[in-house]
DNA sequence: AATGAATGAGAATTCATTCAT
DNA sequence: AATGAATGAATTCTCATTCAT
């Protein structure tokens, strides 16, 4: 029995109700309780960050036991590589298709690319949080670094390298610009620093997101293109 | 939290002793053991984080124990927010100094503190950790984001913008850069986002520093002058 | 309660149908299903002890999921009752059947058993975990201590005292031996506990079989016999 | 984290006073406190075996928090193997005084310590169960087996192969008992034996002490005395 | 008969913090 | 100024068991 001294955790009773947006509380097939739970993790991660974020607090957002946590995820560090996986692959399948439709010339391309990216930043603040944690926890769990390095700037940058290419060939760019393996980090960075600093500064204090994106299309194609080209 | 893999009790009985390395156990004034507390705090912030960090750990570090550190700070939050306070001052000193001390065109000037920048990011690992921790923990401490605000980024990007006005007025830029509010901090973003790819991937996985830095400053260079003003 | 070091999930989502190795899966006879639930819960119990075992993965080694094990018995306490009981029945056959085919001097006899039993010793690593495992569990199941008295000590204690009091009859052992009352534990002790030692310390560093089975028998004949008897 | 904001409820009254039997809360020296704690824990240990004992439990036994215990002892299978040494040393003590000290025939002298063996089983019921522990959790434990090697076996067997020696040199016992390899284990199972069915089948049903040690002795005697030496 | 989603009650352990010494 | 014993609450994770399907 071992009854009477039991310290009981119960953390938060008839939160269930309350937290989750769900009535759940039923059986549910793992194909609907997965993004629930991982909604939550989210939620939760984005609030608190890796370490300061409890399971426990998922479970009772998710409307669920933290046994039912488990049972879905072994434990969790892989509950938050899950989370930031699940939010990753949208963006990127969102910016390929960009570019695969897109017809034009390439500087209307790479200014469409910039100014979807902005535009990002804008919208989604979760994205950007997952980002922060991201960097925060980089060194703590290597593969992390290595999936932030395979999953999102390996796929990046070459895809600007794909478009900086594009124009050369099609000689709108400077021949200069060559494989633009060091520019396509120098021109993704702006855009990346202004989502930290929204997120970190909030949109009153953090510099202009509009004026930045104006200077920075504008700084970009002046600086590519061929002396005499037009600016579109 | 302290995740499962970590084996070493930091805490059990008879281990201070043996514990910090130092030679310290003897009474001192709090001019000598406030440093030695806050360098012990930066580095287990640095390598933890701030849920991560435990005082007992702080204080191993330090060689005292945690019962101390509670007679010098009231609490792990003020703890960590004068290590962050300690840390900051002497940056912007240097840039400053060498910008008030700079002959020559400003396209020059504004190449030298670019390759400043980078070169900052290249050395100073305890530096940029730091910022990282600050981005980690802005929005648990908001009084960190206005610290980074004001002592940071409020510093740093009239910097940029008083050396891009002149360049205008003295007629190497163009005129349309305006006062720079929107380009100042697209200039500076690259740099810094080379200092977190740096963190996070180390120098093996980052884009290439020199790489970046050269582009960088072409890019700017082609981006800012008059057609037809020579690159330097 | 499973230890920190463990590192497997036994129970996360979609593991069932890799984890059991066996081919089972369909429907099945309680008959074939009862005995393939108690192998597997040997293995279990016999690795990590009682409190140590858990259903999962009693389940998983048997190749079904916990909900049958449920199925088959009421709980853990039962299934391991179930599991000790199905396990003792055949050595005492084999011991009694030697006794009664036997023809000769009853010292002969003896050591004839005492032979028998460390030649078991050596044999049969499975047996002697279940006996360790009735030993610690003893005092949480009462029955289980019953059960040993009843099917192991009340069998085998009147059996070697039988071969003492025929020997005593026969005019071949020392008549103070009497019925053997005392005596009878004290010849089975020393096997039992090479038993025990071999299980806990492994042939490397448990007292040697062949030489405590030597003087075993040397001193029980010795201590035994007439004087004046030949040893044999 | 999430510490600060807690406002602690501060009740909890009793829960200390009653447990434990000791009337601490206050502040204890080192030197106090470990054994309070160890006592405490061989109780638990004692009845629920090595992965049925919870720290929870021993703490309340010892009047204290789970936090001091981790103060003290840097785990459960630490704390256990503390309770295990603690424990097997004043045995040996006793012992060794006892051989040390004693004059007169060798065979008197085994006969007391044989007798002194199944003193303690009678005496002592802890000490048992942790015997049974020691057995039960070896093989989870390595250490343990390795540690009951060291401290129990390896000091028990030379003491007897000592006496033996000693009284074979003396002329009291026959030659071939050599340096008593095979015989020392033997001479020491029965006594071990009959702790272990003292505790699994209580003083009732349990082989009767006083009798095995009277037919222990006797056999033990005869079969070392060189013919024609008298008993004692 | 069989599954596996879901629960709830602990388990070990960690840690910021307090306070007697 | 400094120590370190002691607390108490939260944290991650485990597991026997139930029950809808």
């Amino acid at each position: 029995m071992r009854n009477a001294q039991v310290e009981t955790t119960r953390d938060s009773v008839g939160s269930a109700e309350a937290a989750g947006a769900g009535p759940t509380r039923r059986r549910l097939a793992p194909a609907e309780r997965t993004p629930q739970i991982l909604a939550a993790a989210l939620e939760e991660f984005a609030e608190r960050g890796y370490a300061g974020a409890s399971m426990a607090a998922v479970a009772a957002r998710a409307g669920v036991t933290k046994g039912l946590i488990y049972h879905y995820f072994p434990g969790k560090a892989d509950l938050f590589k899950a989370v930031v996986r699940s939010c990753v692959q949208p963006v990127f399948s969102e910016a390929e298709r960009f570019i695969a439709v897109f017809e034009g010339p390439k500087a209307e391309l790479l200014r469409g690319l910039i100014e979807f990216a902005y535009a990002r930043v804008a919208a989604e603040r979760r994205e950007r949080v997952l980002f922060k944690l991201i960097i925060a926890e980089a060194d703590r769990f290597p593969e992390l670094a290595a999936f932030y390095d395979a999953e999102v700037l390996s796929r990046a940058l070459p895809l600007v390298r794909g478009v900086l290419r594009a124009g050369v060939e099609a000689g709108e760019f400077r021949p200069e610009v060559g494989d633009g393996a060091g520019l396509a980090p120098v021109l993704m960075a702006p855009a990346t620093m202004a989502s930290i600093w929204q997120m970190m500064l909030g949109e009153g204090r953090a510099p202009d997101l509009a004026a930045m994106r104006e200077a920075h299309v504008d700084l970009v194609l002046r600086g590519l293109l061929r002396p005499g080209a037009p600016l579109g």
